[in-house]
DNA sequence: AGAACGATCGACT
DNA sequence: GTCGATCGTTCTA
């Protein structure tokens, strides 16, 4: 199956960050595929941004992925409850990741929904709610730190350019454009958080 | 050893 | 709009 390779992380993260927009995450789980168009992400900078978990190089042993070579999942619990899934980006030693903030589902819809929901009743708000944000995401595709450090040029989590590269056919889409603004809950980060560094997805008209 | 806090979510007013 | 749940990570001592 045709994979974003390690190149595609290797650049910068804010142009990594818009250039995942519209690709499609798949994550294998017992041999079936779970599939997400990604439509929402955020950039965080180790050099330079205050929001970041390895914010002016701090390296501890949860950010240590994020100094290693791109193309790498990072993931981390939060909030004693969720998890985020993070692309380890940029440069070997430059610490800088993208967030998968969201996805809209594409195959393997009804795992995916027991993972979320297990068997509690299908509603009009968790329809609309379904994959909206990073913790949905992971509690979605059932990743957690068990699957940190994950290499994305393997078979387990990867990204790839069109739904045909695993066999899917290829949806009609809306016309969308590109959005940006502030990233979500980095108040605390001073002047970091007004960086435009959240990308998304919405439709034309 | 102890404490503070967080790249969130869902329920509720 | 508000607010509580819940615990690993990090820092301080």
């Amino acid at each position: 199956m045709a994979r974003l390779s390690r190149e595609f992380y290797a650049g910068g993260t804010v142009e990594t960050a818009q250039k995942l927009l519209g690709k499609y995450l798949v994550r294998m789980l017992d041999g079936k595929p779970l599939v997400g168009r990604i439509t929402e992400t955020e950039a965080y900078i180790g050099r330079c941004d205050k929001a970041c978990h390895a914010y002016n190089y701090r390296r501890t042993e949860r950010t240590a992925v994020l100094f290693g070579p791109p193309g790498h999942a990072y993931i981390y619990f939060i909030y004693g409850m969720y998890h985020c899934l993070n692309f380890v980006t940029e440069a070997e030693g430059e610490p800088a990741a993208v967030l998968i903030r969201a996805v809209e589902p594409t195959a393997g819809i009804e795992t995916i929904r027991r993972l979320r929901f297990g068997d509690r009743p299908m509603t009009a708000y968790r329809r609309k709610n379904f994959m909206n944000g990073p913790g949905k995401v992971c509690q979605g595709f059932a990743l957690t730190t068990a699957e940190n450090r994950l290499d994305l040029t393997g078979d387990t989590l990867f990204v790839c350019d069109s739904p045909a590269d695993i066999g899917l056919p290829r949806p009609d889409l809306p016309r969308e454009r590109m959005c940006a603004g502030p990233r979500v809950g980095v108040d605390y980060a001073e002047e970091a958080r007004d960086f435009p560094w959240r990308f998304w997805l919405e439709k034309e008209e």
